[in-house]
RNA sequence: GCCGCCUUAGCUCAGUCGGUAGAGCGAUUCACUCGUAAUGAAUAGGUCGUCGGUUCGAUUCCGACAGGCGGCUCCA
């Protein structure tokens, strides 16, 4: 019998193996449950996959992230079964695998309703108990286009495969027709017959058995190919996971994300709310959540100011020429709010500051010497953002950047950006976010908004490229994301659950001086033109507020608290005592309250807890008759009998080092 | 902006197959004064998101609008 060599490799060793000329990779992998596909030089492959001599060959366990891919991108498969077997009309967009999960999309006369997820999740049960087979076919073009005569969307991809566009065709699409040779897989029953099949790249399960555990989550529109120009399709999301174990632990972080969820949080410990009468997307904020937005401010106002930046102010309104001259308003006129009309002249909401700090430059001669000149404001900015993508605090139609923009010379311009970058993850730190990636926006060749040569771009864009390489930070690159004035550095920060978030953005800008005419007189006395560099520490700072709350849970370290000690008498006989107390704390400069309601001391406990005071300052018979206080924390924990004037200095400590109690 | 779902007391939510509504928490008042997550009682509070339509009668059915939620597109 004609025999092969492969070469097996596993995470900690590496073996020669000869086998027969046909061996399948499932072969090598039968003591392995948990192996549901190979790596056979470095492509994925099917289980079936027949090995060729010198391959090497690893397998792939489900719980690996290629493994959960293959999993989910499988089980959407199961789930584009269903839904064709419960609902004959439905065309098929596609169907890849996604963080936590995997979508297919649908074109379907009328929308999923929550009952049909049930029905099509029962459907999908039924056919991974059948433990259909998942068997891979070639297919030439001419016979894909004839199979799949009745699914238009895959007629479609298979068109863009020929032209080439397959990758750019839609987010997913590659899985369905990649790069080489066209494929379908046809699921097949226990008879052998084939019960259902689809476009496909693969890789998939052998069978449908081996999904141990998924779950529909919900359904939503879609655009194909994620064009708002194009029909939309309804699609529908689930979750799959290599044990069951593996998705309640899915689902029970989803649990915890609503409940950190900073829109309920806002509610339930009253730091502002989106009054109907104000409008979609406009915050107020409430004596409590207040508190917090001051501290935020006036922290970063100070580092502001420490930097070398001078703080200017700047009105909420202008003429629409202002606009003009930037260039915004060919780019931005959909997103601001409709002009007014007055006084025979168009005035605009203020949609960004940089026109106006401009104008502040730009009000008198500027010396070389000055540079690079700081300005800095909490700018408030009105955007009409559309009604589809608000959302809390994060997404909102009224905010306030803490903006500021550096006018330097060319040549200081590198210098300007590293400090600009450190100061900025400086202060994300300062707030408790330390884990971070930047990415860097560019110039994209196929769009036109860009204003500006392309040499500018290319240096513009290495002067970012190297202050951020020098941060050591992980540099994702965003081609296309550039504002039309200059490439762009953002910010990325993970909150305590992992989730990330665009903050900070630093953008090189050589247009707007341009457009403004804005100039210095160099030491040879020659008029020059600065660069501006737009920064932005928060973004917004109702952006960076909700992702704080979330971040921390409502449970704010001391600095930020709104309440930062409640006092809470044992006995009415106590109040006079913890009075006297949270003078002297107040005196420190510290927020403290005190609960003399007539409550039972349990309560007022709960109610501190729930509103996630740092400190609890307790006070009965015991500690008023040795001149102390009792300690209690968020996380239960007591300490009784602390001297007054150590409890003071401890909650100063705490508040002065930002520290997390 | 597009698709779907939702909107009942300050909050969370019942309920009315069309005959104008209820609970818990919260608020107010009274009693209780208590050592580490809910003392008891009483009271107040709602033109059932808004506007139109159908109907003898609409919170309930239909439509438009507003606001919210989940996505898509977009974005700080």
């Amino acid at each position: 019998m004609p025999e092969i060599q492969v070469t097996v490799v596993a995470a900690d060793s590496k073996a020669e193996r000869t086998v027969a000329t046909g061996t399948k990779a499932w072969e090598l992998f039968a003591d392995s449950p948990e192996v549901i596909a190979a790596r056979v030089d470095e492509v994925l492959r099917d289980l079936s996959h027949e090995l060729a001599d010198g391959s090497v060959v690893e397998g792939v366990a489900i719980d690996s992230a290629d493994g959960r891919d293959i999993l989910r991108h499988s089980t959407a498969h199961v789930l584009a079964q269903a839904v064709q077997d419960l609902f004959p009309d439905a065309r098929l967009g596609i169907g890849p695998p996604v963080e936590n999960g995997f979508y297919y999309d649908f074109d379907v006369e009328t929308p999923f309703v929550p009952e049909d997820l049930a029905r099509i999740e029962t459907r999908m049960r039924k056919i991974v108990k059948e433990g259909q087979k998942f068997s891979r076919r070639a297919v030439s073009d001419a016979e894909a286009l004839d199979e799949l005569a009745d699914e238009p969307y895959k007629i479609e991809l298979i068109g863009l495969k020929g032209s080439g566009h397959a990758e750019g065709a839609a987010e997913g699409a590659s899985v369905e027709v990649g790069a080489g040779e066209l494929t379908i897989y046809d699921n097949l029953d226990r008879r052998g017959e084939r019960a259902w099949k689809d476009l496909c790249r693969g890789p998939h399960l052998p069978t449908t058995k081996r999904i141990p555990a998924f779950k529909l989550m919900r359904s939503a529109a879609a655009y194909w190919r994620g064009d708002e120009k194009n029909k939309q399709l309804q699609r529908i999301y689930g979750t799959a996971w290599e044990s069951k174990e593996a998705l309640e632990e899915h689902l029970h972080r989803i649990e915890e994300a609503e409940r950190r969820d900073h829109r309920k949080l806002g509610r339930d410990l009253d730091l502002f709310s989106f009054p109907d009468e104000l409008g979609s997307g406009l915050a107020v904020f409430h004596p409590k959540g207040g508190v917090i937005k001051r501290v935020m401010e006036d922290y970063v106002r100070q580092r502001h100011i420490d930097e070398g930046f001078q703080y200017v102010g700047t009105p909420h309104i202008t003429k629409e020429g202002l606009f003009h001259t930037s260039g915004h308003l060919p780019y931005f006129e959909d997103t601001m709010f409709p002009p007014m009309e007055m006084e025979g002249a168009r005035y605009f909401l203020k949609a960004m500051n940089c026109p106006m700090h401009n104008l502040i430059y730009r009000s008198r001669g500027r010396s070389y010497r000055e540079l690079p000149l700081r300005l800095f404001e909490f700018g408030t900015v009105y955007r009409f953002e559309k009604s589809g993508v608000v959302h809390g605090l994060t997404r909102v139609r009224g905010l306030t950047q803490d903006d500021s923009h550096s006018y330097c010379m060319p040549e200081q311009a590198a210098d300007e950006v590293k400090h600009l970058l450190g100061f900025v993850l400086g202060l994300l730190r300062d707030f408790g976010l330390d884990d971070f990636y930047l990415e860097l926006s560019t110039k994209d060749e196929s769009k036109d908004k860009f204003m500006g040569s392309d040499e500018q771009w290319e240096s513009a864009t290495r002067i970012l490229e190297e202050a951020a390489a020098e941060t050591g930070l992980e540099l994702v690159p965003d081609p296309g994301g550039a504002a039309f004035y200059g490439p762009k550095i953002s910010v990325q920060a993970r909150d305590a659950i992992g989730r990330t978030w665009q903050m900070s953005t630093i953008q090189y800008d050589f247009n707007q001086p341009a457009g403004f005419d804005l100039e210095y007189q160099s030491a040879d006395g020659s008029r020059q033109q600065p660069v501006m560099i737009h920064s932005a520490k928060f973004g917004s700072l109702e952006r960076f507020y909700g992702v704080l709350v979330e971040h921390y849970a409502g449970a704010f370290p001391p600095w930020l608290a709104p309440v930062q000690v409640q006092g809470i008498p044992i006995a009415e006989r106590h109040n006079d005592y913890l009075y006297d107390v949270a003078k002297r704390l107040q005196a420190a400069g510290i927020r403290v309250e005190v609960d003399d309601s007539d409550d039972r001391m349990q309560k007022k406990i709960r109610n501190a807890q729930l509103q996630k005071v740092p400190f609890m300052l307790i006070a009965g018979d015991d500690d008023m008759a040795s001149g102390a206080v009792s300690f209690r924390y968020r996380d239960g924990h007591q300490e009784n009998g602390v001297p007054v004037e150590e409890a003071i200095a401890r909650v100063a400590e705490a508040i002065a080092t930002r520290a997390q109690v």
